[in-house]
DNA sequence: TCCGGCATCAACCGATCGGTCGATGCGCGG
DNA sequence: CCGCGCATCGACCGATCGGTTGATGCCGGA
């Protein structure tokens, strides 16, 4: 879904002359309601302008060049927000992005900031915080919930504990998926005994005793989904 | 939280006059964008009438007693929207309950159902469908999005396949939480042997072949979270 | 009434898992 | 340079799991 939301041209930017730059937002979020409240809230203060909606990442990538600041939804169907996100940064590194989603799981996280978001905010954010996030992320600042602030200053400050290696999210995927011990040294070219230690030191990272309850405790985390 | 947004009392619910009875609504969502845009949704229809909003399940049953319908988000900090609902039966049995939510996953649809709720939709739902939806509402009839008719509909059908079983769930999520089976059977007070028929049926039902995957196979489909 | 699903239990067996020792090599940062 | 984390591998053992067969009683729908 397209929507164009005004007839000004990409170069009128300028034109509301007093009060200072016009900030040009996207709205991108799979939700009408959604795209309703934040075209609303942005709506009524005076020097931002929101110049297109998109429900979908491939929309949002066609309208980004008409935007100084876009707000990203994550989940969307069809090309959803990390992927746009990606593209973004090849076909338009000048636009900031900033994420606005429900969900604050390492599996959204993680990747959205890894593809170049300029910042990640809750949807349960009050809304003017969501005014000033976009202000900041406009002059390029990095805006994060506290929350999401928390899980990856988590994720920083041990490496070790809790974040586990990318050899160890394989495996549990595997396990996840139903694979044995066999079943998944197989798929990765490697030992069985060299997934047991994988193993071993997931159950250590998560705190359980079991292949059955380190899925479980993963899918709480968000690190599988 | 709680917001009284009308100086007009509940008696004043016909005070329009023209163009039929209006339909009070309490929007009880967490996220202020979407109380946003859902005001604005029906604030643009004119028989429609906003007289509150809500954060949570515990404001949402203060202030159901001003309103007709209840448009209802599920997962809320504090009270959820499956407790309110049940509140809202037992104290206030002539509001409908309209859950507008994210999710519809089993764990979400099934319960909010068995609680009361005259309908569920989800927040991707265009704008139109939600006004046509909460009309029906209003009227008792029960509205189900598509993907949640379908749903229900597979839990109807087969009482047998894909829905477990009340003991199974509960196996279930002993196992995902580290239990050995014999955790399980001491915990439920039931033999080994009761366990490991439990999970022989989980895993036929899941179509999985171990308790790692079951339990993936579970949190995918919602069963457990 | 009878069938089917559910919940319960028992015994048995091989396969797998979890735990523990050990070991090697690589890469990165103090 | 040395340490640390990561990834890799091997061997051993007891515990647990998965699969099978077979059984009982209860309940609700055809």
């Amino acid at each position: 879904m397209i929507r164009l939301l005004t007839g000004e041209e990409p170069g009128d930017q300028a034109a509301g002359g007093e009060g200072g730059p016009v900030i040009r937002l996207l709205i991108v979020d799979d939700h009408p309601v959604v795209r309703d409240g934040l075209r609303g809230v942005f709506g009524a203060v005076p020097d931002f302008e929101v110049v297109g909606e998109a429900s979908d990442g491939a929309a949002a990538v066609e309208l980004a060049d008409r935007a100084d600041v876009v707000l990203m939804d994550l989940r969307m169907p069809g090309v959803g927000g990390v992927e746009a996100i990606a593209r973004l940064r090849e076909t338009r590194p000048g636009v900031r992005v900033l994420v606005l989603t429900t969900f604050d799981s390492d599996s959204d996280v993680l990747p959205a900031i890894e593809a170049g978001a300029t910042g990640y905010l809750l949807k349960d954010a009050p809304r003017e915080e969501l005014v000033r996030a976009v202000r900041a992320a406009h002059c390029g600042e990095s805006v994060l919930s506290p929350t999401v602030a928390g899980r990856l200053m988590a994720s920083v400050r041990r490496p070790s504990d809790q974040a586990l290696s990318a050899r160890e999210r394989q495996v549990l995927a595997l396990v996840a998926g139903g694979a044995t011990n066999r079943d998944a040294a197989r798929e990765l070219f490697v030992s069985e005994a060299t997934v047991k230690t994988h193993l071993l030191h997931i159950y250590d990272k998560l705190g359980v005793r079991d292949r059955a309850s380190a899925v479980a405790e993963a899918y709480r985390r968000g690190l599988l989904s």
